[in-house]
DNA sequence: GCAAGGTC
């Protein structure tokens, strides 16, 4: 019989598997390692016959790359040493020794060594790892990989039907990755630190803190100081708008100005006298039609991670260790992925039924398996690796603690939701001409909440009902009045918004974002306050005279991220260096990304993308050094955080002024 | 003492 190893990047993923393509599962603990499991059974490969397999996993990357011993001195080499240092490869602690073990022993007597890594980037490139330790006892060992993107079994056993080969290209452009991300993060890190550090021991928490450097730290702080000066520097403008209101049958219905609002205070004044002499308004139209409210797409991990800090009362980092936990014990599947679409072929009604039985979404679950389930909307992504973020099994919310229940309470109705029917709703639209102007009033009424019943993170409700209008007649309004309104400021970023602006950049991948912004708060760059407090912002755009400021839903207590004085300086000093790309903006990344794309189609090579980039980043290195006065100008800045700077707005401009001044002339705050 | 990426 051909002997046949199998390798997952994950336990869950190999226990998975090997209970889909085994009748029968011998399951033992590696040596030296409970938690990894090797699964032992037969099975008929379409390719080998009749075979035994031996199914085991690694646990993520098995090896680590770090600058070989004497460069990991701080004191023992320039910063600028680690742009050429030699790199090690090592495996980092015991429980990955175990593994490697594990993989060596079970490969020598394999003749094929199947991988089912995850199917992106990363995966392919864990794949040439466990390729690596497999062929150190056997040279011969003839090596394949899995291609899936979920778990069901009918996919998983056509996935080990069609062995694909590993995908080298992908593995390279992964190396290429991890190598500029340990040099660049290493010496930028050590620059700054042994730089900055004496001179700014007052900003730091811990004596042992440092002033750290990353591609993707650095850009998510650069969002934070970006918004919060758009904050501080706003003017607002004054606008003027026509609001015209008309009371029939007893109720009083507000009409909105088709212009919204103009920024001239004279046009709007002779549009307003118009009206007046025009003296009677036409109704032109009366439209009802049916609309609705769609149901929400099935769940990715950056939408968890919005929803987590908008809705649950924790951070994107708080929500993603509960929801592991809930993933490890086997209640919700894998929670990071980037897909947005279920897979046609799995079986959703048989996770809704097992719903069925909670006191408080128990019914809706059981309407759906009785007729009301709908196909899950499909959005655009797809990352080929995970399916949307979903319930596998019931749990009781009394045997969670009470975060867990949370999170696993919006998982599950988020999921029923998707099953369920968009919201269905009337609305009606009456326009009016009133001198040369144009105003309407719209009315909703709500006709069948569906998916809203079991998913309150939505609202949508009826407005109050319309009085009868017939189209062609005429009226004079009750009221018309000319308003002055001025815009105002955005609010300081929110958790969610700087989740959607990492994700739009490519700032980290879905699992790394959380702790970009974990990392950030940790080095004392950025802080959070609740929403609302310090004024400066939280009414968002350019907002109508007397328009509510819309507080976060039902004052769910959304943060917003505040740079400190550290944060801020790093930033505008690294601004002020006048790079044409500065360090702070999301260029360089995304730039690296498309890099690292083309190194996947073949279009560049894994030594060119390497070179050119740390060439590129040596340039800013060296300028950085040679400036490093623009960057020191943190001194002047006094013992305080930003956020009293608000509150005082004459030292606000000190600061500002003095990091501007500051690389012609030195000068005392 | 540095990064970001996997995962437990």
């Amino acid at each position: 019989m051909v002997q046949i190893l199998c390798v997952a990047e994950k336990p869950s993923i190999a226990k998975a598997v090997a209970n889909h393509l085994a009748g029968q599962v011998t399951t033992t603990s590696a040596r030296g390692i409970a938690w990894i499991k090797n699964y032992e059974f037969n099975f008929n490969f379409n390719a080998w016959g009749h075979s035994s397999v031996c199914f085991t996993s690694v646990a993520g990357h098995v090896y680590e790359k770090d600058f070989e011993s004497r460069f990991r001195d701080w004191q023992g080499c320039s910063p600028q040493a680690l742009f050429d240092a030699p790199i090690v490869t090592t495996v980092a602690n015991n429980d990955k020794k175990a593994i490697v073990r594990n993989i060596e022993e079970k490969a020598r007597s394999a003749s094929i060594l199947y991988i089912w890594t995850d199917c992106d980037r990363e995966g392919e490139h864990i794949g040439t790892e466990i390729r690596e330790i497999a062929m150190k006892t056997n040279r011969r060992i003839q090596v394949v990989r899995a291609r899936f993107s979920n778990i069901e079994r009918a996919h998983i056993i056509n996935a080990a039907h069609h062995p694909f080969a590993l995908d080298e290209r992908q593995a390279a452009a992964v190396q290429a990755r991890m190598e500029l991300d340990l040099r660049l993060g290493a010496a930028f890190t050590r620059l700054q630190t042994l730089n900055l550090k004496p001179i700014i021991k007052h900003l730091l928490t811990e004596e042992k803190s440092v002033i750290s450097y990353g591609s993707c730290q650095f850009p998510a702080l650069g969002f934070v100081v970006d918004r919060y000066f758009r904050v501080k520097n706003f003017i607002p403008e004054p606008f003027w708008g026509l609001r015209l209101s008309h009371t029939k049958d007893d109720i009083k219905v507000k009409f909105n100005w088709s212009r919204n609002h103009l920024f001239d205070r004279m046009v709007t004044t002779i549009l307003f006298e118009r009206c007046l002499t025009a003296r009677t308004a036409t109704v032109t139209s009366v439209q009802t039609k049916a609309t609705s409210k769609w149901k929400p797409l099935p769940l990715t991990t950056v939408e968890l991670q919005k929803m987590g800090s908008k809705y649950l009362r924790m951070d994107s980092h708080r929500v993603m260790t509960i929801a592991e936990q809930l993933y490890t014990k086997g209640w919700i599947s894998y929670p990071r992925t980037e897909t947005d679409q279920f897979d046609p072929a799995m079986d959703l009604r048989t996770l809704v039924t097992r719903q069925t039985q909670d006191p408080n979404w128990g019914l809706f679950a059981q309407n759906l398996i009785n007729g009301g389930f709908n196909q899950p909307r499909s959005g655009r992504n797809n990352d080929k690796a995970h399916p949307p973020i979903h319930p596998v099994n019931y749990v009781v919310g009394t045997s969670l603690t009470e975060e867990e229940r949370r999170v696993y309470e919006f998982v599950v109705r988020r999921f029923l939701a998707c099953c369920s029917e968009d919201a269905k709703g009337s609305q009606t639209t009456i326009h009016l001409l009133f001198g040369s102007e144009i105003f309407s009033a719209t009315g909703l009424i709500v006709l069948a909440r569906n998916y809203l019943v079991v998913y309150p993170y939505d609202r949508w409700e009826s407005s109050q009902v319309l009085p009868p209008f017939i189209h062609g007649e005429t009226l004079v309004p009750t009221e018309l009045r000319m308003e002055e309104g001025q815009t105002t400021p955005p609010g300081f970023l929110t958790e969610p918004e700087l989740i959607s602006l990492m994700d739009a950049n490519g700032i980290g991948t879905d699992a790394t974002m959380a702790e970009h912004i974990a990392k950030i708060k940790k080095r004392n760059y950025v802080m959070t306050q609740p929403r609302g407090r310090n004024g400066g912002g939280g009414r968002g755009g350019t907002g109508n005279a007397d328009a509510p400021a819309r507080e976060g839903q039902g004052g769910t207590g959304v943060q917003e991220f505040i740079p400190t004085t550290l944060g801020v300086a790093l930033i505008e000093g690294y601004d002020k260096l006048e790079f044409e790309k500065s360090l702070s903006k999301p260029f360089l990344r995304k730039e690296f990304e498309l890099q690292m794309r083309a190194i996947c189609e073949g279009r560049s090579t894994k030594n060119d993308v390497v070179h050119q980039e740390l060439e590129q980043y040596q340039e800013v290195f060296v300028k950085t050094s040679q400036q490093m006065g623009v960057l020191k100008a943190v001194r002047l800045f006094p013992f305080t955080t930003f956020r009293s700077c608000i509150r005082n707005s004459a030292m606000d401009s000190c600061v500002s002024d003095h990091l501007i001044e500051y690389r012609y002339r030195t000068r005392e705050c």
